[in-house]
DNA sequence: GCATTTGTTAAGGTAAGGTTAAAAGCTAAA
DNA sequence: TTTAGCTTTTAACCTTACCTTAACAAATGC
């Protein structure tokens, strides 16, 4: 059952250790980012949606709490964990109080780290049920729930999207009227960019055009080299 | 605004160490009940709501983990924290199979056990509030009573549902209309997510649609890759 | 005009889900 | 300890849903 693979930040300035550390998470079927040092995993923070975050504690220039601050900062909810150093009592309670779901004390046995994470996970999965994301869109006559999944027109019968459809059907009703760039549904959905996801994408485009039809005041417009727009007239 | 006190159940049979325990957690603003052995702990445990369990492990007659299983069955949400002998580490990992949310290595420090504590105590806050304590409910013209496991037809003769039944019925129920992610069942009921648990969650999803039959305007959906949907029809 | 990008349809493979039945686990009573 | 009666998991087989790929046509831009 190919469910999606949740993503890792690691960050950690010892590069055996963190190599180590990395390539045993990847074998256990996580998508690990690798930073080496404070600075960097703020950027790639930035940069990406993860799941949960180990921290090591002790780093130089920006240490783990200084980095699990700015994280909190920005979104509030992924679960970090810390690794520190053995008998840190000190770094324990500090950690909780910027908010830590868990740490670690190194050296560490690599399977409790792993029923952590699990657990971590878990625990998260109950929580963002509710999770008050964006799914719901009108376009022209169309009502789609991404949630759901499915797509209806004029208050009918609801049509299910699968789920490329759904998402990209949203990814462009987020930019509505507006253009929606090949490269970021690429890299968005299908998580990869070259010559096949792109053809995939296009026969997805083909598909949205068929639902669409109902409506004669929406379409989705090419523009060359560039990428879609969704646009809704009048 | 005098806040309720949080309710601690305390099962630890070294009567020196749990008492001290008992005494720590009641000047820190806890409610203690302190079982002498896993027997009493479950007997505690029945008479009254808590919202959090802190079991040692290794206890003669019941010990720890079997304990922890007869509260899940009972009660899947209570936050469990063990405490466990240093160094032995596969009772962390079987502790994490049972559902734990916590462990502790004694000796621990006292500090580090009520951060944890705090720490839990948050998390479950934000959670339990929507689905917690909800028992009984209306399904088009069915009564399920998740407390008895009982659901009924049209006021008719309740059949007796078995505890995965009930418990899978029972969230479906919560989330009525809207998805039900297969992770958060297989994470809340199950509590593990893999190919097996995850047809086993199939295959209970059959029987519930068997017993459902009755009224044709209440169905299970699914939707693929995401979960199921409980749907009331008019 | 020619290379490239896009439009569209259909075929094929893979994974998820539906269902039933048999096997394995449990528990409590004999 | 064995047995009976449940609950739960595993297995098997089949259907449905999804996604990619291929193939060819049409449009675009230099």
């Amino acid at each position: 059952m190919e469910e999606q693979k949740k993503r890792i930040l690691l960050v950690e300035d010892d590069p055996n250790f963190g190599t180590v550390l990395k390539d045993y998470l990847i074998m256990n079927d996580y998508e690990v980012t690798h930073a080496k040092n404070g600075m960097e995993g703020f950027e790639k923070f930035k940069k990406d949606d993860f799941d949960l975050c180990i921290l090591d504690v002790m780093m130089p220039y920006k240490d783990g709490f200084t980095l699990a601050k700015e994280i909190r900062d920005k979104n509030s909810d992924v679960p970090i964990v810390f690794l520190t150093a053995k008998t840190m009592k000190e770094d324990v309670l500090k950690g909780y109080k910027v908010g830590a779901d868990d740490y670690l004390n190194k050296p560490f046995d690599s399977e409790v780290l792993l029923m952590k994470i699990k657990a971590i996970m878990q625990r998260k999965a109950t929580e963002s049920i509710s999770d008050s994301k964006q799914f719901q869109f009108k376009i022209g006559k169309f009502d789609l729930n991404s949630k759901l999944r499915f797509l209806s027109f004029d208050g009918g019968e609801p049509v299910k999207l699968s789920p490329k459809e759904n998402e990209l059907l949203r990814l462009l009703a987020l930019h509505e009227n507006d253009l929606m760039p090949r490269e970021l549904a690429l890299t968005k959905i299908w998580r990869d960019d070259n010559y096949f996801t792109s053809r995939s994408m296009d026969v997805y485009i083909a598909k949205l055009r068929k639902y669409l039809k109902p409506d004669d005041k929406v379409e989705i417009l090419n523009i060359h080299g560039e990428g879609f727009r969704l646009v809704v007239n009048e």
